[in-house]
Order: C-alpha cells, then structure tokens, then sequence
RNA sequence: GGUGCCAUAGCCAAGCGGUAAGGCAGAGGCCUGCAAAGCCUCCAUUCCCCGGUUCGAAUCCGGGUGGCACCUCCA
C-alpha cells in the first residue's frame, strides 16, 4: 500500500515517493525558546511527532531534524530584561521544551541544529545569493531580491503584484521593492552580532532554516514541516533562498502544515488570558490525554477545545477517561493472558487479526491517526468482549486471540501513536491520585470505608453496605466490585 | 482588498465518485445481592443552501451563505 500525503504545494493528496527507497529525512521549525512552551506548540510537536512514528511503523527509517532558533530578537530583548546571557536563556528555554514536550510523549530529533551553531553556513548561503545575483547589501543589510525568484509564492498561492499590493506604506527605503525581505541585519549596538563580509550583524528569520536544512540533509530532502502560521511568509521565503542559492528542484519535495488551536472558538492570546501552559495542563488533565485528544483530530485540522468558567477543558478530561479504557482493557488482558496457558501458534477469532492491517491503511492515508483510533477502538472492544465471554469459542482461540489483539493495540499505540506507553498499574494509579488530589479525596478514608463494606457484604448485611457504598459515592467515590474485592475509582462527573 | 482552509447526528470526529468509521451523551438489555466496570442492541435515507457533471456525488465543477487563518518575526 502506497503512502499517501497532502502536500501543501500541490494542495492534494500526492503519493509519498522518497529520494530513497525506504527512507525519509523530514525537517521541522522547532521553537524560539524565548518562553515557557504552551499547549499550540505541544500541538505542532505532537502532530509531527505523529508523523514521524506513523513513518517508522509503515516501514521507513527516518531522519527527523528539528531546529531551535536560538538567535532572534526576542531572546535578545529577554535576555536584557532578565539580566541574563543570551545563550544561557535559550539554553533554559530550549531544555524546559525538550522536558515538557516529553509529557506528551514527543520524542527528541535525532539532528537538533541551533542557529548559533550555523553561522558560517548561513553566511556562505547569503554570499551565494549574492554571487548569483539573488540579493543585494544595502548599507550592512542584506536583502532577497524577490522579483528575480520568478516562483515567489506558489506555495502560499500569492503573487508577487498581490504582495506588493498590500505591503505596508511604511517601507523600508534600502529596500528595492517592498516585497524584499532582510538576508542579513547590520548589528545595532549592544546587540550579538556576527562578522560577515558585508559587515557585522545577524541573520534574517527565514535564512537559517535554508541553511540548515542544507548541512543536516543535504541540496534535497523529503518532507518539511511546521505550523500553518508559517507558509507565508517564511516557508515561502525559504523557498526563495534554496532554489535560489542551489537551483530549482532543491529543498523541500513535499510541505507539511498542522492546524491551529482554539479556545471556545477564540484564538490564543494574551489578551484574552486563555494561553494554556504545557506543564499545567499535564498537571491538570495528564499530558497523555491532551496528545490522545490532539490525535483524534486530523493534523491538518483546526482543534477547538471548549474551555469553561474555570478554565478547565472538559474535553481533554474526556480524553483522559478513554485513555482509562483503553489501560483498563490492557490490564485486563494482561492478567488473562498470564493466567492462561500458551496457546502456541494457530487461528485467531474472526476480527481478531484486523487491527494492523486497519492502521496501516489510515495511516497511510496522510496519517490519518483519528481513523487507527476507530480501528483501535473495535479491537479493545472485541477484546473486552474475549474477556467477558468464554462461550462459544475453543479456549486456545480465545486465549491466542486475547494475547493477539493486546499485543496489536499496544505495538500501534506505543510505536505509531505515542500513547499507551505505561505500565497499565501505574498509569491507572497516577490517573486516580491526580483526580483524588483534584476532588480533596482522602484515600485512607475510602480505603477505610471499602474495609467496612467488605465486612458488612461478607455479613450479607447489604443495606449497611449500599449505605458505605452511598457515603463513597457522595465523596466522589465509584466502588467496583471485582473476584478480588473491591477497587475503586474517582466519578468523573 | 489579496490568498488559503473549513462547513458531516445533541456534542467531538473520519470519510482517495460507488451508496455515512469511531468516540461522548442518550434509550433498552446481559452480567450483578444491588451497583459500577465490561459487553450486546438502538441512535444521520443523509452530509450548510442552490444549480451542474455523472449510471451513481458528503466526495468533482459553478454560484451563494456562514466560520477560521495568513498577508504584522503568533505554533
């Protein structure tokens, strides 16, 4: 089965062909570390991150790179205010990143380039802009000459008339036509700055990703990907500088591009107070659910989460309760099948052998991971059902067929879509004492009172052991009465 | 103004021209001392509206309407 992708050049869905066979290099914009991380780019981390295990589980060894942008106005006016060496906040920044990304389950790039590290690169890519007649110095600066890029803007559809049509009267006068954008920044005083042949100063936003790209894969790879915010202009501006610098049919073969996030139909900002923090969220609701929530969305589409009075999100607590199932069911089928005898080799239930070749197909289809959900849905509810039913069906098929559908969902939650990692106990356990915490729970209280309604259940005194049971419940409390006594768990409502 | 994307049940959400996945909520049932959990059944003759192409359209084309985004170094 072929993979197939949509690439935002071609605006469609396109079969997925390499440079080669069974391998892919992938480039992705990573963070400006100049803040705390917040929920919109775990969104873009996690999509791509999806993208990334979805190729390694079709088959294909992949390089991920994934850039921090270490130098950028922002980490320099950060760094001024805080007192603080540039360096050591991007290093602060980029390091908090890495670690709350993890909560989501979001693995590192095998090549993380840093802008500071690139310098001579970057340097050498504008000069050859220069020699070929692409950009020009003006007064330290150096700009793209755009109107010698006769394909400026066929990936974000705009035309060059179009842009110059709605640029801002406020334009630079160095500039020769407005649509030129900066290669190169003469270094104002007190500012980093880097010695270049046309004098000191730092790289323009789009160049180092050019540059970038060039050293860690090379005049061409597969695939390039970032946020939608970024197609114009700097995915564009990117474009311009590789095929300009090493001629055209370089750079990027095919162009990803994720969605946005929004908030009761609002976009983030500021303003409206509604910037979720990575760190929190995990905290509140379990990163696990807010990755889970993210990929029963498409990642091309835009996430809107419904936040309340509270600020809490209801739907990553929905999330959180499936992501309860599934364990749950894995638990189940874990305890089974230790308890079982080998069933050997031999033939599964009807449907029991499905769900591989189910994910495989949607996720061949532009990594369609809401439809691997669906597919994994049916086999954690044909397993339950395995569990639940021991009728009607010869004991080793049943036994192969547990064993089978708990090692099939876990190789594509682990593998493919980042989920499902833990150990079922602990995640199960932590899920409860974070809702517990969350609702003022005291455990040794429940624990005290499920101790009272055993007794009174071994007693056959059932009205004083509903009445522990209701006490339980108005706390918050559900009782689960199993062979092993009983377990509990904290209500969602 | 220019450009691009989107509109599927109460809600969330897939769907590459062939007769609407999955989840949540809801109803009934099995199981249970009663529950919970789990399982079973039901829950869109229909995909924003109007035309068109086609044997056949949620899917393609044209025109509306309604959202969103980018053109301001915001993922």
């Amino acid at each position: 089965m072929t993979l197939r992708i949509y690439d935002t050049l071609k605006r469609k869905k396109v079969p997925f062909e390499p440079l080669e066979p069974g391998k892919v290099s992938m480039y992705v914009c990573g963070p400006t570390p100049y803040a705390p991380p917040h929920i919109g780019h775990a969104y873009s981390a996690i999509s791509f991150d999806s993208v990334r295990r979805a190729l390694r589980w079709l088959g294909f060894e992949v390089t991920y790179v994934r850039n921090v942008t270490d130098v950028e106005d922002k980490i320099f006016a950060r760094a001024r205010e805080a007192g603080e060496d540039w360096p050591q906040l991007a290093r602060r920044f980029a390091d908090q990143y890495d670690r709350e990304m993890a909560l989501f389950g979001v693995e590192r790039p095998d090549i993380e380039p840093w802008v500071s590290g690139y310098m001579d690169a970057i340097i050498d890519m504008i000069q050859r802009l220069i020699d070929r007649g692409r950009a020009y110095v003006a007064d330290g600066d150096v700009y793209y000459a755009v109107e010698t890029f006769s394909s400026y803007g066929k990936l974000s559809g705009q035309s060059i008339e179009d842009l110059r049509a709605g640029a801002r009267v406020d334009v630079d006068e160095r500039k020769r036509s407005p649509v030129d954008f900066a290669l190169w920044k003469a270094a104002k005083p007190g500012e980093p700055a880097w010695q270049a042949p046309w004098g000191e100063g730092r790289p323009g936003w789009h160049i180092e990703c050019s540059a970038m790209t060039f050293v860690t894969l090379g005049e061409r790879f597969d695939i390039h990907a970032g946020g939608k915010d970024l197609i114009f202009p700097h995915h564009e501006n990117e474009i311009a500088q590789s095929e300009g610098a090493l001629g055209d049919g370089s750079f990027a073969r095919y162009w990803l591009h994720n969605g946005f996030l929004n908030f009761s139909g609002e976009k983030m900002s500021k303003s409206l107070g509604n910037v979720f923090g990575c760190a929190q969220t995990a905290k509140t609701c379990g990163g696990e659910a807010l990755r889970f929530y993210l990929i029963s969305h498409h990642y091309r589409s835009p996430v809107n989460f419904e936040v309340d009075e509270r600020g809490d999100m209801p739907d990553l607590h929905v999330a959180d309760r499936r992501l309860d199932y599934f364990y749950t069911t894995l638990k189940r089928a874990d305890e089974f099948v230790s308890a079982a005898k080998d069933p050997g080799e031999g033939p599964v239930a009807e449907g029991a052998g499905d769900l591989p070749e189910r994910a495989r197909e949607a996720l061949s289809d532009d990594f369609n991971t809401p439809a691997a959900l669906a597919a994994m849905s049916d086999a954690a509810r044909l397993l339950n059902k395995l569990i639940d039913e021991p009728a009607g069906i010869a004991k080793d098929v049943r036994r192969r067929s547990i064993r089978r559908l708990a090692a099939d969902i876990r190789d594509l939650a682990e593998r493919a879509l980042g989920i499902l990692a833990m150990d079922p106990d602990e995640f199960l356990a932590s899920r409860r004492a974070r809702l517990a915490a969350h609702r003022g729970i005291d455990e040794r209280e429940v624990e005290a009172r499920l101790a009272a309604r055993a007794e009174a259940r071994r007693d056959k005194d059932f009205a004083r052991a509903d009445a522990l049971r209701d006490e339980l419940h108005a706390m918050g409390v559900e009782v689960l009465d199993t062979p092993r006594g009983a377990e509990w768990r904290v209500r969602e409502d």
